[in-house]
DNA sequence: CCGTATCCGGGCAGATACTG
DNA sequence: CAGTATCTGCCCGGATACGG
């Protein structure tokens, strides 16, 4: 079985850049819970600026993850949600996290050797 | 649940970039067949310099993911093998092929309403 | 055969200022 | 309120040369 059959190598990268991104996870997380508006957001996750917010969110919903809605008001109000794709990411991320701690593991078993 | 009780957001990170490398799935694609010595490697991935082969096998070796086995023989001789954690990173990279394979299918979608 | 040492360029993210 | 425009800095990956 060649790696051009595409069953891993290459083909993997689309997906990992579509969470592969400073804030995308943290994003995600947010919206997990409920559906946001920008401002909330960017309270939620005060580290990060408004211009780099808006590029990860615009990001997130070229790949279908994220949903962008404006209501023509004034002042604008506009709310970004997890479309049903998005939602089928969140079990991605948990084993993201199992890999982390099995790695945060290994380093605290590593110091106590020294 | 705030973001601080570690479920979600950074911690995610920590287990995305174990796996974040530009040669890092492919690598790991090819050490699930079988184990590879070093040159071997990089006759299958001839696209990537031994620099960059060296250096992303380093990083998976120290994430627990690769093993390193040296045999101090004459030509040297260096054995690349998948870790038991490793090789239950191969699930995970099929989802995100899952991931890809959604993004490409939306991408043709939109191309047809054109 | 299996690397290390150095240098370099591009892309992502951050800072800052401005706008419908 | 929810962005854009512009500039800048840093880190990863790549090219090349050398070494045990």
């Amino acid at each position: 079985m060649p790696y051009q059959d595409g069953k891993f190598g290459c083909p993997v990268d689309v997906g990992l850049s579509m969470i592969s991104g400073k804030w995308k996870p943290r994003i995600i997380y947010e919206l997990l819970q409920q559906t946001r508006r920008f401002g909330e957001l960017h309270r939620l996750i005060p580290e990060v600026s408004r211009h780099v917010l808006t590029t990860q969110l615009r990001e997130l919903e070229e790949s279908d993850i994220v949903s962008r809605t404006v209501y023509p008001s004034s002042p604008p109000k506009v709310e970004y949600a997890l479309t049903e794709f998005g939602k089928r990411i969140a079990p991605i991320l948990e084993q993201m996290i199992e890999l982390g701690e099995h790695y945060i593991a290994k380093q605290n078993q590593g110091e106590r050797n020294e």
